[in-house]
DNA sequence: TTGATAATTCAACACAGTTGAGTTAACCAC
DNA sequence: GTGGTTAACTCAACTGTGTTGAATTATCAA
């Protein structure tokens, strides 16, 4: 994140409204049909308020009426869900060569998606781009551009103080730029900006495998490795806003302690693969040599697993996430062999009788999970009630 | 924790007002002096708001006036600072053979502490010493009862579904009950349960050296090796509680992985020093060890500074932290060779131009830091605004 | 001395949630 | 079926809390 932080801020009468729409939304999105006394019930408000704040969000589209429940003694509780295209959420990734958008529904659906080669860099050319984007993305799906909610922009991280931080970054004009107002007012929208792995990890909550899930973490294989880390709903930033640069913690491999990215990543494998003579540059070539079993691959396969094993461990121990779920710029074949291959010990808080779900999970949104997970930052936020958050 | 999780509720009137009032003291806390206007610019609320709210607070007690700023344009300021008086924190830390106990101040001061052998485990006993050291407490600071805001228990972790998990643990009788509940009705108080490393994490911010920090690590050697994480001024927990267990992560020492526990801990180092016929059982008799340069000792520290450094690099990079605070059952001189010991790599998202603070911090409150710590929770929660949280 | 500046208060007001009584529609037992 | 029970829901009066804008006050600066 661009190193602006929450700040909590004093509760009005507005906020206060604000605050119990997204409480009720939430619990609607996370019951997927509910009344409202039910809502009242957990949610500590009054059934009359619950009342006032439905009827409020039916005529904004948000919810839709489905029906009374019956079954039960007494009147029967008018059911209400998520109306799917009462908002929208378009998300952006900003990659080296290329910008991908898509568009998502309240429900987290993809209504589109399209990718753009980029080949000058500075922030207007970038910029340009994706406004072009939006409007297309607008027009193919045929959604007014007051439904949406807001945009959300993922970049590679780590960040700076401002922009984004040098580290042989080519593009040294972003470096001064306040990503978040720049967004904003090219885009008329709300702004959200992060890291790659961060959004990965909203992506899996908002239409993935994390759905439900409330404290977990995204291992990410992207330009490097990053970790996402989700806790009660929330992202941890920490305190500069690059938490999760898994990459760069020492692991144990073959007796020699190594940084885990040069280990476990797409740069490790591309490398070991070249060694062997083997150009690979999609993830496709990846899946079909995992499928033809090709043994520079499987060697590759061999050495990741004791420092992943060790990852994951830290991970566990340190966090104590409901899953670890690994994904990004890897084949599902590959990703389910790791998963396969990672020694999970019985030393670790992770390892408890009352477990009803594994561990480790794929990710479930594939190459495009990072430019999702950009618009699963806007999604997760309108069902993420929190009185303050400055700007 | 005991996995009671914080539930996010709607907001009412009455909860605004409280979540205001705690807005309100949280500033008056952070600026030391501060005035109404100004807290109205910061915190997003009218000046007719604070104005009430200062003077609810006034009355209460739990804030002072100061006299007026002067120097400036315009009508002086009226200033408010914390009134110390204002209210009171109780902590007990639960150990195998003793109860502590601790009364601060809102300021966070220690008014009154003690240690109780305790030879009997059942709850019934343990219960009944935490009762009468807080009679004692009450009387010997002259506290009245109803100006104490809460008790905050201390017990070594993990903690399992309900009560304190298994794990060799000689008190099976625990295990069934539910912390919060029992004590809070024993004590008459709101409660708070947490395992060591994390409230030793909450005493340094409430007294210690991380004033001022709202995220950082605490890194605490107590029975094992514990890892209390603070992100935006709220304890990281985990989804079952458990996080922090970074004794159990894998660490290099000379080129093997180890746990970081049977590197670096006061079971490892007394291990250590048993082997070299030397009998420690006191965190005195390592400090004077190390005062006389003992060659065992200093064996020790050597082989714990690759696997520590490890630990620092990880926590550094998944958690992005302020500070890394080293505290607990280790002499200051210890802890301070430690530090020195550590090598900071350069491939950290730690390593910033704009830093101003070591990265590494010895923890201020010594041997007492957990029993602190309890108290802690309570006054940390007192300035911690946050509509909702169930019980 | 006078004007500018900024904190503070006052009083009317608006907003949102609460309360408690009353209504409705289903289930259940006879 | 009939009538009692249950529980969701609505209505209308009410309450608590923050906001607004004008008036007041105390200091600085020219």
């Amino acid at each position: 994140m661009v190193a602006k932080p929450d700040t909590v801020v004093g509760a009005n009468a507005e906020r206060s409204r604000n605050h119990n729409r997204q409480v009720v939304l939430a619990r609607v999105r996370a019951a997927g049909q509910i009344g409202r006394a039910e809502i009242a019930r957990s949610s500590g408000l009054s059934t009359q308020a619950v009342s006032n704040i439905i009827a409020d969000l039916l005529e904004d589209g948000m919810i839709a009426e489905q029906g009374r429940r019956s079954g039960v003694r007494g009147l029967p509780a008018v059911q209400y869900s998520l109306n799917p295209c009462g908002g929208y959420a378009f998300g952006v990734e900003i990659r080296p060569d290329a910008v991908f958008a898509a568009l998502l529904d309240l429900a987290g659906e993809t209504i589109f998606s399209e990718r753009r080669t980029q080949t000058k860099h500075d922030p207007e050319s970038v910029t340009a781009t994706i406004e072009a984007l939006k409007t297309r993305a607008l027009e193919k799906a045929r959604v007014p551009a007051n439904r949406v909610l807001g945009a959300g922009i993922v970049l590679p991280g780590p960040f700076g103080a401002t922009g984004i931080q040098g580290s042989g970054s080519e593009l040294p004009a972003w470096q001064q730029i306040d990503l978040q107002t720049w967004f904003s007012e090219a885009l008329s929208l709300p702004v959200f900006v992060e890291n790659d792995a961060n959004a990965a990890a909203m992506a899996e909550r908002v239409s993935g495998v994390a759905q439900g899930l409330e404290t977990y973490a995204f291992l990410y294989f992207g330009t490097g490795l990053g970790l996402g880390l989700v806790h009660q709903g929330r992202l941890i930033r920490g305190a500069f806003g690059n938490a999760g640069e898994i990459g760069h913690i020492p692991v144990p491999s073959a007796g020699k302690s190594v940084l885990l990215e040069s280990a476990v990543s797409r740069l490790s494998v591309q490398r070991h693969l070249n060694a062997a003579g083997l150009a690979v540059t999609s993830s496709e070539d990846l899946r079909l040599l995992y499928a033809s079993n090709d043994p520079a691959l499987a060697a590759w396969l061999e050495q990741a697993a004791e420092p992943l094993s060790a990852a994951i461990t830290t991970v566990e121990n340190l966090f104590d996430p409901q899953a670890i779920i690994l994904g990004g710029a890897m084949p599902d074949n590959v990703l389910d062999h790791l998963i396969g291959a990672v020694t999970l010990t019985d030393r670790s808080v992770a390892r408890r009788e009352d477990r009803t779900r594994p561990r480790l999970l794929r990710g479930a949104s594939g190459r495009m999970t990072a430019t999702l997970g950009a618009a699963a930052l806007v999604i997760n936020q309108a069902f993420t009630p929190m009185i303050a958050v400055a700007q």
